[in-house]
DNA sequence: CGACTTTGACCGGCGC
DNA sequence: GCGCCGGTCAAAGTCG
């Protein structure tokens, strides 16, 4: 064996060992936010209770509790891709198109179509700041357990210029922009993550800075502070969702 | 032929 | 009450 070898398992000892605690430190944080996210729903839930008026007149838009339903995630795309497509494994169809006052980019509604009678719904349109970034937001809840279905490649049909059934690529990019009605964790967390969508990008901005858990009594102050700047860094979200999705597949 | 998009019309909430 | 606006409907068109 030569000295170069050694130096090679060396490197990979290295990476190997570093990429450990990256694991440990995702499932701490992991851990963190999601209970964080389960009190303050408790809390939202109990604070909001029923102030709710069923009024059979109203339309569909009041027929759902507002607080766990919503959601939003954003969508890296060329400026010139002119299609609202979010590829985020549910198949999609499409009722309606409709220019906002706020953004001169149309706004495509989507109904699930995985399932019958599935209420969920989404809105997919470019954001006025950053032409680059497509925004969807989510309603409702998904009435079918699985986003694992043999049609999961396939897209929403084509708006204007996706051919139908082409696969797009893109960065999907789960963003901390949720309201406060929209506490709960988004929809569709599968996010086609699964196809490894994973940052290339060895050492993740948020695992750069030092992080140590040695004093316990600073210890819930450190991840608590931690994980609120992890949550604003779009690549901490990404690599979550990543997480989460493979915890519920094992 | 079925599944889907497109698009104008329509509906209902909301602010003035 | 009126008008604006976002969301939905539904007929027609498109595609495989």
């Amino acid at each position: 064996m030569s000295s170069n070898t050694f130096g090679q398992e060396k490197i990979l000892r290295d990476e190997l060992k570093r990429l450990r605690k990256e694991n440990e430190t995702l499932k701490v944080m992991v851990e963190v936010i999601g209970s964080k996210c389960s009190i303050l729903e408790t809390h939202l839930r109990e604070s909001h209770c029923p102030p709710y008026h069923h009024d059979s007149n109203k339309r569909a838009r009041i027929e759902e509790f507002p607080f766990t339903k919503s959601s939003k995630i954003c969508v890296k795309v060329d400026e010139e891709d002119k299609s609202l497509v979010v590829r985020d494994g549910y198949q999609w169809r499409k009722y309606g198109q409709k220019v906002t006052k706020d953004n001169p980019s149309p706004r495509a509604y989507y109904r699930c179509s995985m399932a019958p009678g599935c209420p969920v719904k989404k809105k997919v349109q470019r954001s006025a700041e950053d032409r680059t970034l497509l925004v969807a937001t989510y309603e409702g809840l998904h009435n079918h357990g699985t986003v694992d279905v043999p049609n999961r490649d396939r897209l929403p049909l084509r708006s204007d210029q996706s051919p139908r059934g082409q696969l797009v690529n893109r960065n999907l990019t789960l963003m901390p922009t949720m309201s406060p009605s929209s506490i709960q964790p988004p929809i569709a967390l599968d996010l086609s993550l699964s196809r490894s969508s994973f940052p290339q990008d060895p050492k993740p901005s948020y695992l750069s800075k030092n992080l140590s858990f040695g004093n316990r009594s600073s210890d819930c102050t450190k991840i608590e502070e931690y994980a609120a700047s992890l949550v604003r860094d779009p690549k901490f979200t990404e690599a979550l969702a990543l997480t989460v999705a493979r915890t519920l597949n094992n």
